[in-house]
DNA sequence: GACTGCTGTCGAATCGCTTCGACGGAGCAA
DNA sequence: TTGCTCCGTCGAAGCGATTCGACAGCAGTC
């Protein structure tokens, strides 16, 4: 193995103004410099990550805590652990995978032992166990999604409650008077997973604002869930026109089931989702939808916390704005509808 | 933070004491071991990573690279990264987690640095370019899936050729004489991923040895392409009676798009996937199928490699033999068929 | 009773890098 | 010229573990 002393010695200085010219944390002249680096390159010199953590306290790696079993979406949790990956390498850090089923003791026993500098958690639920760990450890974290008290963490998210906001004024601008929200399935709001309620209050919200008649609905995101809930939809409420889906794999199930119960879409029936875009774009009919920008939270999330490495303020929450975006599963409402 | 002389001090023992009793390595008193534990426990000493990968030269992380954009089932990599962290921890080891997007240089960078002992590499093509420097650099590797030449490499996969063979013996048993495969998405056949030929070969050889007329499909993983694709099947082979599925997207909307058709599922069709267990319990109907097994192969992965690491031989190919589970979407051809 | 062989522990060297203080020389002001 | 400041570089002291050789004490052997 070469190392820095070799470096040095085969570019006449020594390991210091190595590490220097390396780190760029003092001046090097332009000449050494570029010796230095022709050593570097001709013995292919690659700094030992263990020496370095050691000596400099950072081991420029974080920590990814990924959801096991849940009701997340595989792609979603895929598609933001990538995002991370690649947003960490462009700060020269590296990532940790970890599952949920380590629980505390597994994010203390990567803090504890330096093995990273810093922590990213996704699946956050309303009264997380990890809150007060989190909170404790001498590691900056960030956290994807919001529990019920967020004060003295950093947390970042859709804003799920615009999200749900959004699509109902889509649809209302359209002309539809009375809509639905099919939703995830009812564990997930059970464990509290924040961003279920938050998009529920959203859509309310603005349903009440607008005068809208509007229902919420639990769903287990199986076809036949969906083709009970198509069936159901129509047999309570006749008069309905516009749909918000907030379930991945039941979008395209529910459109179909609708589609069999002999309803047009967009014609008979608006259908709006808060789903990745990648989905919505690929569907047989694209779907209008809120974005759920995974790779933009994941991005966002590296660079709350190489802030907060390097001491600077960041903010304790940030929302992304929901974007909307007008495909082909919406309409204005017919005369007939 | 507390390290290895605090609690050497507070036991009343030497530091190299501790680190033996923590290590195995020399036996140790069982009375000076309880004592070490015992400070060990009130002082809540955690052994920092970066001075013990210094010192030992061996960071007990793992790196894994999983592929960023390819034909590959997006929740068969999440879970095989999941069982790959999973059976890491129980040998104490942590996991790496880089994108295929970093190429060579990413692997050559943690293995240079020592940031990691082993790799595990996902989605090997046959002519991967990796494959040299795999072969070159002074750390285990072990790749899933196998490459045209895996000699001097160690490999494990799923044996896709016995499975292709499992699906057309269970339906030639079930007295089917004209077979279909629907297989990846043409460019995955152009990547040469591998799998997809071997599947190919395993079905069409069984096919030959029963003397089934069979015929071979690509196929796109969207819902107009099934539909196109079950169309097309029905034109141009009216005897058909039989069909596997090697494209986890695609199995349902086929079975959607026959049904569609008229075929009855499994009356006038017997349908056999390669796809997870999980998705074929799931489905609507369930799906009779030859498990993909991720879990499995990632747990397995991480056993080679902790054997690698030890120094102890293991083969150079493991192919995980076919496991078929017949469940609602094969039956015996029936007299109109 | 001297010798051999374990068992259990210690001390010191070492792993490869970062960082702090020191220092020589150049540039500039008084 | 003297005195100060910078700039660029060096030497040495860590960082916190592991590991090798040494050795004391005790048991068993001839």
């Amino acid at each position: 193995m070469v190392k820095i002393t070799d470096v040095a010695r085969h570019a006449g200085v020594s390991p210091s103004t190595v590490s220097y010219a390396l780190s760029g944390k003092r001046p090097i002249s332009a000449e050494t410099r570029q010796r230095i680096e022709a050593s570097i390159h001709t013995l292919g010199y690659r700094p030992h990550a263990g020496a370095r953590a050691l000596a400099s306290s950072r081991s420029n790696v974080l920590a990814l805590v990924v959801p096991f079993r849940t009701g997340m979406h595989v792609p979603v949790v895929m598609q933001f652990a990538v995002s991370v990956v690649t947003a960490a390498r462009r700060h020269d850090h590296d990532v940790l995978l970890l599952t949920q089923e380590e629980g505390e003791e597994g994010l203390r026993r990567v803090a504890d032992t330096a093995l990273v500098d810093a922590l990213i958690v996704m699946d956050v639920q309303l009264h997380d166990a990890r809150l007060p760990l989190l909170r404790a450890l001498d590691r900056p974290s960030v956290l994807i999604g919001f529990p019920a008290e967020p004060r003295g963490l950093t947390c970042i998210d859709l804003d799920f409650e615009a999200a749900g906001g959004a699509c109902v004024r889509h649809l209302a601008e359209l002309g539809h008077r009375c809509v639905a929200l099919v939703g995830s399935p009812p564990e997930v709001y059970l464990r509290e997973t924040g961003f279920a309620q938050r998009v529920t209050r959203g859509f309310t919200a603005a349903a009440d604002e607008r005068g809208l008649t509007s229902t919420v609905h639990p769903c287990e995101a199986t076809q036949a869930a969906a083709r009970d809930m198509a069936q159901r939809l129509l047999r309570e409420h006749p008069g309905l026109t516009g749909l918000v889906v907030h379930n991945e794999p039941l979008v395209q199930p529910l459109i179909d089931a609708f589609r069999e119960l002999g309803l047009r879409v967009p014609d008979d029936l608006s259908v709006v989702a808060i789903c990745p875009d990648a989905q919505a774009e690929q569907a047989p009919l694209p779907v209008s939808n809120v974005a759920v920008p995974s790779a933009e939270i994941g991005a966002e999330a590296v660079e709350l916390l190489m802030h907060k490495l390097e001491q600077l303020p960041v903010p304790e929450s940030t929302l992304l704005p929901p974007r909307l975006t007008r495909r082909q599963t919406t309409a204005p409402r017919s005369a007939s509808g």
